[in-house]
DNA sequence: TACGGTAATCGAACCGGTTCGACAACGCAA
DNA sequence: TTGCGTTGTCGAACCGGTTCGATTACCGTA
């Protein structure tokens, strides 16, 4: 591969001239410029990426922490991955994509070798131990997922109460007096996924003050066992008029069981839920529910941190930033 | 942060002593050893990727291409680039993964700028236009998904021709006289997906010999296209008595088609389909179907890459490798 | 005509590793 | 006692860029 010298040996100049010429940071005639240009276009000569680190402390690349459970629903990470993704790349930066199990290390590893010049983390839990490793390290972070101490970092979530307080709000309107609320599996609670009480608290809060009945159940995330428990559940609170779903696995897997019991929406029953439009289409749901906009909160996570990287000090002091939740009205409540 | 410099004069040796103790590629002294361990302890050392890229010309990164296309069901994907992920990992690879919609100019940009020590390509078309760049490329690639030229690179494909086969054979036996196929999306052929039409034209060609009358249509990828399609396609062959899907989409819209319209499987209809066990278990698919490996072709891919990247020479020639199709009987035949 | 300012370029140092050749110290055999 | 092979370490060069300070040529102005 032709390297900064060959170019300035075909052009006639020294290596600096090159890197000027390329960089523009200092003034180059005409003529010059034009005979490295086509130097470089003979030469088919691209900048040696590791050498251009080296020599900038700046490599260009953001790494993206991905972390996958068991107990939570997978597909549902492509739809931030993706706009993280194509956010970076509009903004001059690849992706180093790590989904290593055990997260500190591997975020030690890849922020002390300088392999990245930023990081972002996906799916934060409350107690997230990636968090503590990445305030220590020497490049910036932003987080998608509110963990309980966000110094340092800049941090963008859905606002998951307000999203709660809209959807019971909607329900109470329309005349709902009980309501089943299905959570998501009892694990992600307990491992700290934050999204899930901060929305479960919120809506039984907002129920009590309105006086309704609201019923909480904790839901599954692998078939047979999604198809088994909502039926438990129908079965068990036969006179609620609504149900309130914020768990990706029961809400794909309701509509067969609704289905086969016969249970028509919305005339026997109220629907709705929170997730994605495209996790949506993916499955089909015809249900009203509340946008989570994965793709908004990772351009946000990508913007933030790209004016963090390129300019340190002057970006001021970190951020918590909660997106408004919208209600997409798909018919399935009265 | 701390260079090798500073841990060399910590431990008061030179820096290509500490180098060596970190490689073991010369003999150092048990006590020098130890000073410089203690000496990388309390500085917190670790060395910068890039210098090391530099002066080694290795990068232990492995550039993945993804593809993403509207008229493809995107879930899918992540079941290639996890198990892709995690082996790279297990070589102590780490993953640059490009998402780019301009495949070929990413490929140039990434492989020219020497990121990477070698490159997978996902999702690779009959008439894929990421091949050319890559096989110019200095580094090795390995493609999953079947080109029509080949040369050069490792590749790894499920044989769809052999799947498509077995998948008549299991139904001829049972009996079955008028079989429905359902294909890909249109799109997806005239595109280039090669995949589509091998299977189709083995399934085609198996029943002509057979002598069995088989109906092939295209599918669609998005609700409530698919819905539409499958009612029309079984309204239109109502004496079909097997059908087998070759699309995501499709057949994952299937059950509540089926449900509707009151057959019941496998005692009015035989459905058999090609996904793999997760996405079944992601869409509680209870059906007969190929299993379609992507955890073992990602695997094979970055083991083939690997071995290349590890010796250039020594990896003998390129292999296109199809893994056998393997059967998985959900009972959904009779 | 001497002088200061600007435009264009060069050379050298630097970033932080790795690796090659040299060399000192040592033990052992001739 | 000389010579040789081993072991352990060092210094210097190198990988391929960027950047700082210096230098030259040229311009207009005093």
């Amino acid at each position: 591969m032709a390297t900064i010298g060959d170019v300035a040996k075909a052009a006639g100049v020294s290596r600096s001239t090159v890197s000027y010429a390329l960089s523009g940071k200092r003034t180059i005639s005409s003529e010059t410029r034009e005979r490295i240009e086509s130097a470089i276009r003979q030469l088919g000569f691209t900048p040696n990426a590791g050498a251009r680190a080296l020599a900038t402390s700046q490599t260009k690349v953001i790494g993206l922490f991905v972390q996958f459970f068991r107990d939570e629903f997978s597909p549902a990470m492509l739809q931030y991955v993706l706009p993280i993704s194509d956010a970076a790349r509009e903004a001059g930066y690849d992706i180093l994509m790590v989904t290593e199990d055990d997260g500190p290390r591997a975020l030690r590893r890849i922020t002390d070798s300088d392999m990245v010049d930023g990081v972002i983390l996906l799916n934060v839990a409350h107690d997230d131990e990636r968090v503590p490793p990445l305030r220590a390290a020497r490049q910036p972070g932003a987080l998608v997922g509110l963990p309980k101490d966000t110094e340092g970092l800049d941090v963008f979530d859905l606002d998951f109460g307000e999203a709660a307080r809209m959807l019971v709000d909607h329900l109470y309107e329309l005349g709902h007096r009980e309501i089943i609320l299905i959570s998501p599996n009892e694990h992600v609670i307990t491992r700290g996924g934050a999204y899930a009480w901060r929305f479960r608290d919120a809506a039984l809060e907002r129920a009590a003050r309105y006086g309704l009945r609201i019923h909480p159940f904790y839901g599954e995330t692998q078939q047979p066992a999604v198809t088994e428990s909502l039926n438990a559940i129908l079965d068990q609170r036969p006179t609620a008029t609504a149900i309130i779903v914020h768990n990706d696995a029961m809400i794909a897997g309701l509509p067969p069981v609704l289905n086969a019991r016969g249970v028509r929406v919305p005339d026997d029953l109220s629907v709705v839920g929170i997730y994605s439009e495209d996790f949506g289409r993916l499955f089909s749901l015809p249900y009203t529910a509340i946008e989570t906009s994965p793709d908004k909160l990772g351009r946000a996570a990508v913007q933030a941190l790209v004016q963090r990287m390129q300019d340190p000090d002057g970006a001021g002091a970190p951020v918590v930033r909660f997106i408004a939740p919208e209600l997409t009205d798909r018919g399935s409540t009265r």
